[in-house]
DNA sequence: CCTTAATCCTAGTTTTTAACTATGAATTGT
DNA sequence: ACAATTCATAGTTAAAAACTAGGATTAAGG
């Protein structure tokens, strides 16, 4: 019931670039370094993002990428379903027709019932949530 | 964000003894044909159970599996973490001083929700209800 | 124009986990 | 004694996750 690095690194990477937005783009190499995380393997997830229209990229030198929208129109749920495909906890929860025992299946209400607990959660929430939550943890955040 | 075979095998198993509880051990061979698991596959999943005390076993020929409680008495919660492990969707969300970071982490924020969202259902969910589902969906399933 | 710093693209590798499979010992009803 | 069941442990296979590598493309600055 895990949600692999892709998702929580594209989270954290669409979070860094609203944190540091100022208008320049921002180089990946310096989103990776903040946050721990190699800039190989950021180059990938944001790859997804960027086909999504969810960034813009400036190539060449002083390139980087931008967020193409303000941080309150995406949702946590739409940077998790594009990187981490779906956010069901089974596949017949999601879409009929894949299991042959679904007629007879009471668990499938179960995960149906999880499924849009899950998507009620990260429908809701926007980057403009995790900035805000972010700067009012920054405070108590002494190092 | 997958529930694994594991859990998933295990929540049928459980419903399949509640649904064949005739005060007789039920065989896990009958079981695994029912459900269409492999039922070597089971014997390790219901060994877990086993321990935990969720079931009770009676060994040797006419032997098999018994609840040990009322359906009325088991949630879906208590099941799958105990075959899953935990049903959080990472690590920072359900045990403090795992990340460093996570004093200046939004996201452990958006995880903490996610996982109360989930165990809200999960804890809520019987093997009674489940049973209910069953015989309600089994109306109409014509075969 | 040339260099350099960035993104872009694709393929390869390693590690981990999931999902079984196999073998045989222990137990017990007939 | 025999046969049917659970019990215990180890081994195997397949798939996915998590990177890693190498080079192509683009464009700013001198």
């Amino acid at each position: 019931m895990r949600i692999s690095t892709k998702g929580r690194y594209a989270l954290r990477l669409m979070l860094d670039l609203a944190e540091n937005n100022t208008g320049e783009p921002v180089r990946l190499k310096d989103v990776a370094k903040r946050q721990g995380i190699s800039d190989k393997y950021l180059e990938q997830i944001i790859s997804v993002l960027n086909k999504a229209g969810y960034v813009k990229s400036v190539r060449g030198p002083m390139g980087g990428y931008i967020l193409s929208m303000e941080p309150s129109e995406y949702t946590a749920g739409m940077i998790l379903r594009l990187t981490e495909g779906s956010l069901s906890p089974v596949d017949c929860a999601e879409e009929q027709g894949i299991c042959e025992r679904e007629d007879a299946c009471a668990t499938q209400i179960l995960w149906k019932k999880i499924s849009d607990a899950v998507s009620d959660v990260v429908d809701h929430v926007t980057l403009e949530d995790l900035l805000e939550w972010q700067e009012s943890s920054r405070d108590n955040y002494c190092i």
